[in-house]
DNA sequence: TTATTTTGTAAAGTAAACTTTACATTCTAA
DNA sequence: TTAGAATGTAAAGTTTACTTTACAAAATAA
């Protein structure tokens, strides 16, 4: 699964740092699933879906092999 | 978190464990999902998402406490 | 360049997802 | 009413998400 956490994040100016405050876990838990070491929960992906405003469609997709 | 998949389900006319194949999960991991028991992890949000042909959050959303 | 911030990653521990097996209950069809 | 299908749930085991601590590397600012 991809992801484009870092653009996003890019167009709000946040750091990792950051945007892990705002959704409540810790710095490591967004750099893990920005650089694909892993596959955030349902929750998570819908916290990140209200911050960045867009669908969580719209920012994980389905890659060969999921 | 809630979920509309007993609806979406029925739309489509599936069991759970039909479902379940579809995606590639058990059908226990289906019916835990539906009755709250556990939150999936994105990859399978996104895979049932394409199933139903509705978005991650038409089908999931944030409840008080997530 | 030097200091500071940001990012990448690793290790060890805990919590939770997901599996298989199994069984009881509920629903549906004959 | 009886049989079979569908659902709910539990237990035990494996894998993976996520935490904290820690440190090195890379980027940015002065």
């Amino acid at each position: 699964m991809k992801n484009t956490l870092k653009v996003e994040r890019a167009i709000l100016d946040l750091t990792q740092d950051e945007l892990a405050q705002r959704i409540g876990v810790s710095r490591q838990t967004i750099n893990s699933i920005e650089t694909n070491r892993y596959v955030p929960s349902t929750v998570l992906s819908l916290k990140l879906s209200a911050v960045f405003g867009k669908s969580v469609n719209a920012i994980f997709s389905l890659e060969e092999g999921d």
